[in-house]
Order: C-alpha cells, then structure tokens, then sequence
RNA sequence: CGGGGCGUAGCGCAGCCCGGUAGCGCAUCUGCUUUGGGAGCAGAGGGUCGGAGGUUCGAAUCCUCUCGCCCCGACCA
C-alpha cells in the first residue's frame, strides 16, 4: 500500500474528545473515525487488523471443534418473546422496530435465541452431540452510555461461539477446551489477560468466566489474590470477613444516640468498633420493598444482592417508601418492621450483640442479636469486597485492579433450551433438553484493548500477529536516487508477497518518522543518500529503542519478521506451561 | 435516566462575562527554498459561530427551547 493514497491521515493533535491511550491512538493514527456516540467506521489499516484478529479467532474455534455459521442481526420480535428477554429488554439494549407489515423486529445483541432457534430443528439426538457453531457477527446493544472509542460502543462486531451436549459433564469438558482457547487467542494477539470468575447477568447460566486486560482505564474492577490464584469480578467476589468476637448475647438495650447518623458517628460516639455495628440499607426490588442489614464496616454488593433475592429490577427504596415499613432512616433496626423482605449478609449472623438503630430518631439498640431479636428470610455473602481484605483462600489480603472485559465463557445450562423447547432425545430415548454454552469475544474491542496495552508515548506499538502491515517502508531525503530505489524494493517486496506500506509521500523526514511510530508496525526500513552509498538499510524495530545499520548483503527481512513473531512467544508460552 | 462540561474552518482552540464587519496555530492549495525526528518564506482558499425562536438599530456574545458530543454515576453478555 502507497501511503500517499490511504484513506485516513494521521492528526497531530490529542482529539479533545478522547480519554483512554487507545481511543487517543485510534483516531491520531487514523485507525478509526466517529461516526456519532458509539458508531465508529474503521478505517483501512484498522480493518487489516481486525481481519487478522478474525483468522485467529477462526483458527483457534476450528481448533475447538467449532463450525462457522451466520445468523442475521435482524430478528422477529416473537423469537425474544419465547424467553422473555423482548419483554425485559425491547427498548432499553435492545433495539426494536417494526417493518411495514407492522411486524416487531428487533436488531440482535446476542445470539443465544437465533442459535437455540436452529438448534431445535437441527439437532435431534445424542449421536450428534457435541456439537458447537460459532459466527463473526455485527451486534447491536443501545448502550446507554457508549464510552472509551473502541471499549464500549453500540455497533460492535462479535465472535460468539455456542455448544450444545447432552449433559453437564460433557459441558463442563469442553468448557475447560473453550477456556483453554480463549487463552490461546489472547496470547495470540499479543495481549496478557487475567481470567476472572464472574456474574452470569443477563445472559444466565450457572457459571461464567470474563477474560481482562488488566488496565487503569478498564471499567471492571477485578479482585485479585496473588497468593491463591483466586481472580474474581468484583461483582462476586468472595472475601473472609472474619468473626469478631463480642461475647454472649446480652439482652437488648436502648441508649441515646443524639446526632448519630452514620456508622462512623455510631461507633465513636459508642466507643465500639464499627464491627459491631449492624448497618441498613434499603431497596425497592421487583415492588418489593428490601431491607438489608450487614455488618457496619462492610458494604452491600448490589450484584450480589440481586442474585440473592432473584430480582430483576432494583433500586435505593425513597424515605417515604423505609418510613412505610416502620424502620426510620439513620437509626433503623429490622427488629418490628413490616411489609418488608429482610436480607442479611453472612457477616450479621456471625454478629453476637451488635448495634442497630432502634427506629427511633436518635436512639440505637445495642446488644442486637440476629435470630433471637429478628429473623431474615435470606441469610447470604451479599457484601462488596475490597482491596486490603483478607483472602477466602490464603492469608493475604486482596488487590484490586481495573480490567477491561475481552472476553467471556458461560455455561447456560438449559435456559434457553428449556424456554424455547430444544430437545434431544437420549439413548434411551428420553427427551432432554440441550445443554448448552457460549462464548464471545468482542473484535473491535479486543483491537482497542491491544493498543491499549501496546503502545508507548511515540503511538502504537503493534504486535505483528494483528499489525496491518509487517513492514513500513520509509524512504527519507530528496533525490530521484532514493525513490527510486525505495520503488523498486516495494515491487520486489510486494511481489514476494511482503506485507508492506510504502511511504511514498513527499514529506520531510520528521513527519515520516513521527507518523511510523504512531502507526506501530512492527519493521520499519528506511531509505536515504546514506544509506545507499554505503550499501546498507536501516532498520528499526518498533519494539526496540536502537536503530540498526545492515548490509545489504546481510539484511534479511525474513529474519526481522520472525523475530517480530518471537515477540509475543512468552505469552503463547504461559499458556501452555498452564497446562490445563 | 441523574449530575457536570463542551458545540466557532478538516483538527486543536481564542473571542462570549462587558452586543458593533469572525480570529490564532496546525492542516490544505500555489510558488521558491529545504530534506535524518512534526522545515522556512511569500501568497491563496475554506466558517449561515450546532439548530430554532426571542430581546435589540445591531447577537458567536444576552434570554428561551431544542439537537449533538464528552466525562462521572445508574446501566453494561
């Protein structure tokens, strides 16, 4: 490619617009351009590399047994009727319309209903299982609020990838092969990732894995401990809370508590840990009213809260809505309250003698004792964890980290085949319901995330597994002599097949030099007066501070190229010494 | 959806408070010079100041409404 003729110019300037290094990066190289909140074009040399993200992302499902399918991303409304997920979502993620029959449609966000759909006329016994399709697919999700450039848009291309098994033990296998995949696919591309365990959401299922790129501008947070290995979304991640010891329940006390609003306030007006206390917090789920209580130097995890009690929709409960129940703000207690759902953290069970409100402006109860002085329908670990916790499974305190999520595996179980009636029949001829999983991978936002992590402050450095081009070719200095030369190095490599752009563009050699770094490719040749009259070419890696002088009787590009592959070796590396 | 910020030339911005002929840098085009880390000189083109109303003799500037974009939160396979 003849640089003089891309479409796409680099800028100079940060665009305003732009937050995080890659989004940055993505439009001063020319890589991509807005089109409106969350839609972006990419341009040419950022298509080049997505399609060399898609052969990875082909390789490694093929790998896996995968059969590559493609489904549309317009689908009759009544399909997402049959799991209930057009009435949850239509309008909100998901976007609908009708066509001018007046016939409800929406635009695909996933692929779980389509595929379930085929799958139920395709798939009839148990000597076709396993079987697993997968699809390099447009998607589109009505974020509400898109952010980041690449990270989180509306309009997004996907790998999904979906399998179906007779049963959870087959599932469980393959999944750990997917798992395995993802891992390779990662490497492959150049990026290290951590593997989280994570919260089904809105996709279901029983158990689900997301794939990070650990980084400060990621919108996850991850917990992290080193010493165990446990890696978990903060969304559900397990910690010790310990168990304070504070005696034998003692009977119920009432004591002033003038002014004291907050648990900081309570415990030092008391004297106390904020250990001992217990703190409320309210929530309206489902109409529901909810009533939490946990130990006061925790906080509720809303993600958790909601799988604990099941809901759908949630949200904080207004003071209207905690005086309705009896319970007064600031100084509640679930002892004699009505109408209300009561959900206690695990840490409150463990709590002898702890310090509530007393529902009663300032007035606290001590010696609080779950079980004796109040019940709770669901006693669960509804509580956030945090960095500087103390691990489940060593004696270590937690880290926290950002992450942004490249990737995500989930067993489904049966959701989908149970509600939309995707049956198989078994050896001996029982019907049963598909088992089902899924796996995805977003492709732009894996792009993003690969210059996210590869880059240093001259532009991008590109692992040559997803560069658009191996080589740039960079002739610098006036002179027909040069260009010509440069011309005829270019045909030589085009025709040897050489991933090559040429910049051919008259311009001096500090722009050249300036837009090469910021575009990343991996090898650059340079060209000039001196370096023809000694014979010679310069070469620079991107990776690499030093420019180098060959002979040209020495250079070999071959070689430069393989060791460029050699870069992103330790990752492929890890992988396998993973061994799982 | 709540909170905040911003819309002026392709990009980055000033001008707005205090109304009076729309500016700067980069980019683009022409010519000459220059060619190893974002060149110099000379010239040129390019903007209904996001849109619609209103106030005013006069609005980029003041008022009202509206649209869009970004950030924080909510939300998020």
């Amino acid at each position: 490619m003849r640089q003089s003729h891309l479409f796409g110019r680099t800028v100079r300037e940060i665009p305003s617009d732009a937050q995080i290094p890659s989004h940055q990066l993505l439009i001063r190289a020319g890589l991509a351009r807005q089109l409106s909140s969350g839609l972006y074009t990419l341009m040419p040399l950022a298509l080049r590399s997505v399609h060399k993200i898609e052969t990875i992302l082909r390789q490694e499902m093929d790998r896996v047994g995968g059969q590559e399918i493609l489904m549309p991303l317009v689908h009759p409304a009544e399909l997402w009727e049959e799991t209930g997920r057009y009435q949850a979502l239509a309008g909100k993620e998901l976007a609908h319309f009708t066509d001018r029959n007046k016939r409800a449609f929406v635009l695909a966000m996933t692929h779980e209903e389509s595929v379930t759909f085929h799958a139920r006329t395709e798939i009839n016994s148990y000597r076709q299982l396993p079987i697993m399709v997968y699809q390099i697919k447009l998607k589109f999700r009505d974020e509400p609020r898109p952010r980041a450039g690449l990270i989180r848009v509306r309009e997004f291309t996907m790998k999904d990838a979906y399998s179906f098994h007779v049963d959870e033990a087959d599932l469980d296998r393959y999944y750990e092969e997917v798992y395995v995949a993802y891992e390779r696919i990662f490497a492959r591309a150049g990026i290290p990732v951590v593997v989280v365990e994570s919260d089904p959401g809105m996709i279901g299922g029983s158990s689900a894995h997301e794939y990070m790129l650990v980084t400060p501008s990621g919108e996850d947070n991850l917990i992290i401990c080193e010493a165990s290995g446990y890696t978990a979304n903060r969304e559900i991640a397990v910690f010790d809370k310990g168990k304070p010891d504070f005696g034998d329940p003692q009977p119920v006390e009432e004591v002033a508590t003038p002014n004291c609003k907050t648990i900081e306030e309570v415990a030092n007006f008391l004297g106390v840990s904020e250990q001992q206390t217990i703190k409320a917090v309210f929530y309206v789920a489902d109409k529901r009213f909810i009533f939490v209580v946990i130990r006061g130097d925790l906080d509720v995890n809303e993600i958790k809260l909601a799988n604990a009690i099941k809901a759908t929709e949630m949200r904080p409960a207004t003071d209207e809505e905690i005086r309705a129940v009896g319970a007064v703000p600031g100084y509640a207690t679930p002892i004699g309250v009505k109408d209300a759902l009561i959900v206690a953290d695990d840490s409150v069970a463990n709590l002898t003698n702890g310090i509530s409100g007393a529902n009663k402006d300032g007035f606290h109860l001590k010696n609080v004792n779950m079980g004796r002085d109040f019940k709770a329908e669901i006693v669960k670990d509804i509580a956030l964890a945090f960095e500087g916790a103390k691990s489940a499974f060593a004696d270590a305190p937690l880290k926290a980290a950002n992450g942004i999520e490249v990737g995500n595996i989930f067993k489904l179980g049966t959701k989908y085949s149970d509600s939309m009636g995707a049956m198989f029949l078994d050896e001996n001829g029982r019907q049963k319901p598909l088992i089902m999983g899924c796996y995805g991978i977003g492709v732009d936002r894996l792009l993003a995330s690969v210059i996210e992590r590869c880059h240093d402050e001259n532009g991008v450095v590109f692992p040559i597994s997803v560069a658009p081009y191996h080589v740039h070719l960079v002739p610098v200095g006036k002179g027909d002599e040069v260009a010509d030369a440069a011309d005829a190095l270019y045909n030589e490599w085009v025709k040897a097949g050489v991933e090559v752009l040429y910049d051919d563009r008259n311009e001096s050699p500090g722009v050249k030099f300036k837009d090469s770094d910021l575009l990343g490719i991996p090898i650059r040749v340079t060209l000039s007066q001196r370096t023809l009259g000694e014979d010679s070419y310069e070469v620079k890696c991107r990776w690499k501070a030093e420019r180098e002088i060959m002979k040209r009787s020495d250079f070999s590009l071959d070689a430069y190229i393989q060791e460029a592959w050699a870069q992103i070796d330790p990752l492929l590396q890890a992988v396998e010494k993973a061994g799982r």
